[in-house]
DNA sequence: TCTTGCATGCATGCAGCCTGTATGTTATTC
DNA sequence: GAATAACATACAGGCTGCATGCATGCAAGA
């Protein structure tokens, strides 16, 4: 009974131990953390050899912004879903802060996205992978709405800013213990008072 | 010529080689960051060995906690001096804010404080070294503006919290090459909607 | 179709560096 | 002068990135 050799393409192969890579970094970096993780126990946990990583990743910081990349993807996913419909600006807000806050609940997306991105691979490069899924959708929304007339005339790329900090800062405060009602609360307010009152 | 023994007593020789060690360690933090600076370097830089280090540090991590430690009261006693005087609620408010951005202005903080700051020492331990060092001065005028019927009732906690990450993300952005004065706008916006106008 | 040359995917071993500790030595302090 | 603090040095273990070597898939021509 010897195995049989599963004679895979190559680009099934290359696919297949990327996904393990990625599987398995995400895992141990969610666990401890980026700095805390040796690429040894990563290709352990992924049942290949490091000469495999080294082959498919320059090195292990392109090995974390991949995990990254899925990351931002699945969030930006969620949020455009959460967004689709055609609902009213403030309603969309409200909706995609929700959607965004239901994301980062996810096991390690803060500490991921939040915490050791940032650091590893520096704001700038954080916000390009940010703005390469839907971080855009945000500030063109709030640019239309300022547009239309239904919003405080604000600098548009520095609100955007504000409101997406709040967020993350709302989502890592959560994931600490605190009220997730609180936080929605406030960011609501802040939401609502920068509409133009109708009275 | 001998150099003369310079005879220090182990109290200042103690004050002298931790100053050393946290200069060294703050200038090599900066321009590189905490995960590509070694202990070796930051020893040559503060012309001692790893043997001093060790003796009044537990870890890298501590050296780098105590570097933190100082930035943080440094940037709170700014803050503080620029608040003290009897202002209002809401300009006590912009004032810090001011404060702050000039004291993120200098060079490195924005790295310690925001970005290797959390990422290596967990949210959770410099958010106490925060608080340790008039972190709670905001909280506290929010709680009293609010109690005085200035201000929206809203959760005191969350709210602090929320401006604190809007500042924090704006003294990034700033950094970065976003527009000064456009955070400062958003911000100082958000302040005003949450005071009750009083018409 | 077969085979032959090449590219791709991967395994292994090596060199250099870094961290933390343990042990030894010198300078203070009591 | 004994004990303690401040430091120096040496060592062990681990990790990263690269270079080399091998095997398999692939492509093109006979």
């Amino acid at each position: 009974m010897q195995e049989a050799p599963p004679r895979r393409s190559n680009r099934e192969r290359t696919e297949a131990t990327r996904a393990a890579l990625l599987a398995a970094a995400r895992t141990l970096f969610v666990e401890k953390s980026y700095a805390e993780t040796g690429t040894p126990e990563i290709v352990a946990a992924a049942g290949v050899t490091r000469g495999a990583l080294y082959h498919h990743f320059a090195d292990k910081q392109a090995l974390f912004a991949g995990v990254v990349e899925a990351e931002a993807q699945a969030v930006a996913a969620e949020i455009d879903a959460a967004t689709a419909a055609p609902l009213s600006t403030k309603q969309s807000l409200l909706s995609g802060m929700d959607a965004f806050f239901a994301a980062m609940a996810v096991l390690g997306r803060t500490r991921l996205l939040l915490l050791d991105g940032p650091a590893v691979l520096g704001p700038k490069t954080l916000d390009e992978i940010d703005q390469r899924h839907g971080g855009r959708t945000l500030r063109e929304g709030l640019a239309a709405a300022i547009e239309a007339g239904e919003m405080c005339p604000l600098p548009t790329d520095a609100l955007a800013t504000q409101l997406s900090a709040m967020s993350d800062r709302a989502a890592l405060a959560i994931e600490a213990g605190a009220s997730a009602e609180d936080h929605r609360t406030v960011i609501a307010a802040v939401i609502e008072s920068l509409f133009i009152s109708r009275t």
